[in-house]
RNA sequence: GGUGGGGUACCCAAGCGGUCAACGGGAGCAGACUGUAAAUCUGCCGGCUUACGCCUUCGAAGGUUCGAAUCCUUCCCCCACCA
């Protein structure tokens, strides 16, 4: 990446926006490094793949020699956020978000380089300053803008009350970017009003203006709704290898060249050699191999990733049985335990009612034979696979009641 | 404050005294096919039960009835129009 088109084109790569990409073309230019700024909620340590879109591009930035700042908003973390539809969120207290913090640390470095990231908390500026200051900034910006944002705007028309903190919240984001001195601020697209208003407030206290770069929402595994961990269609990357590989693979072909788009690091002209032997006739399915090693092995390291490969490929390929599963032990009572509630206590079935449909779909397998008898009856000493469907897989041993360890 | 229309299973949406665990669609799960892709076809899709069957559910609480998601009363919440 010496040619400084090219380090541009992979700056645009992926992105929403870029405003403006003339004025990042011109801080760039000046061979300086730049100070690049992302915020983070307190909240919710446990990241999944939509929230490393944000952090790839962080760690472009970080390769091409910038200075990244993690910057945690523990000052309005610690106030909580009553808004209309997000009314159960409690503040958070110190010792939640230092906790968070640190799940963020572990979580993070395994995306950015810990040796150039600054980790930053914006009570720091906040904690401490006096009323008659954050009523100074306040009239920096004016009501006419803060309604520009389409949810103010909205509201407002319909008579939805909008509270009065409400419009604190972009102000006191917006004034990180001042306190920083920030160059380039990065947020997803629903952030970009905020990350607006950073831009005037900066203005206001005479400093150049931060390009604001918004990345959009990563769509989840169905294809179609971001990437969310309550809508279950998320790879979350504390997950084991063998899931993040096989939820890789279970996502379509058109989707993949998006995963490739916003997740994979390799560079756009290696991924279009990949579109380009797929047109030419390759298995697709190779390539979703190449794009889940990759991201298997960036949170669990390149021996795993060959290891969740080769697994993969002998479940599903060659139907193998999964080697080495970890037993889960299951109590059992003299009487023994009939298949359809073992199914349910291995986790494996919501239901008695639903492991019984499984039966009669010949869905089940114990030790991959399929079963369909639904009055088998399990005892203590028994240690078997079972399976529902090829995903749904777990080794049970049952143990005597009252005998577990 | 007034008038009218609503609240049904994960979502949308029928039903409007018994044949309703509740039509239909979507989502989801499983089977076939495959590359754990897409598309397609098939089955399932409240809980408990080996099974006969039993239990709980139609905003909430009461009531009428042999019998209610369906009728009555009160309450809660939404939406539209008017003020």
């Amino acid at each position: 990446m010496t040619d400084f088109n090219e380090q541009l084109a992979e700056l645009r790569r992926g992105t929403q926006e870029m405003l403006t990409e003339r004025e990042l073309v011109e801080k760039l230019k000046r061979g300086k490094p730049l100070h690049i700024k992302a915020g983070f909620d307190p909240t919710a340590p446990d990241l999944h793949l939509g929230h490393t879109v944000l952090l790839n591009k962080m760690r472009q930035f970080q390769q091409l020699g910038h200075d990244v700042t993690f910057l945690i908003g523990d000052f309005t973390g610690r106030i909580g956020d009553p808004t209309g539809r997000n009314a159960t969120r409690p503040p958070l207290t110190t010792e939640d978000i230092e906790a968070n913090a640190r799940t963020y640390k572990e979580q993070v470095f395994k995306i950015l380089d810990p040796d150039r990231t600054r980790i930053d908390f914006n009570s720091r500026w906040f904690g401490d300053m006096p009323a008659s200051k954050l009523i100074e900034i306040a009239a920096r910006h004016t009501v006419a803008r803060m309604l520009e944002r389409d949810d103010f705007t909205k509201r407002y028309k319909n008579g939805q009350p909008i509270a009065l903190h409400e419009f604190l919240y972009p102000l006191v984001q917006g004034y990180d970017s001042v306190a920083m001195k920030a160059d380039v601020e990065l947020g997803g697209t629903d952030q970009k009003f905020n990350l607006l208003v950073g831009r005037h407030l900066q203005e206001t206290y005479g400093q150049e203006p931060q390009v604001v770069i918004t990345m959009p929402l990563l769509e989840g595994l169905d294809g179609v709704n971001k990437m969310s961990k309550s809508l279950g269609n998320y790879i979350g990357i504390a997950e084991s290898a063998d899931t993040i590989f096989g939820k890789v693979m279970s996502i379509s072909d058109a989707l993949m060249w998006r995963y490739f788009e916003l997740l994979s690091f390799r560079p756009l002209t290696e991924i279009a050699g990949l579109k380009a032997a797929v047109e030419a006739g390759r298995n697709p399915r190779d390539v979703k191999f190449e794009l889940a090693r990759e991201l298997v092995g960036r949170f669990h390291g390149p021996a795993a990733a060959e290891a969740a490969q080769r697994e993969f490929t002998a479940r599903f390929a060659e139907k193998a049985l999964p080697t080495d599963l970890p037993p889960t032990s299951i109590p059992v009572g003299p009487e023994g335990i009939r298949i359809a509630n073992l199914l349910k206590e291995g986790g494996l079935a919501a239901s008695t009612s639903e492991a019984n449909r499984k039966i009669e779909e010949g869905a089940v397998k114990v030790d991959g034979v399929k079963i369909s008898d639904r009055g088998l009856i399990y005892g203590a000493g028994a240690d078997h696979i079972f399976q529902i469907g090829s995903r749904r897989i777990a080794r049970l041993a049952l143990v005597a009641r009252g005998a577990e360890a």
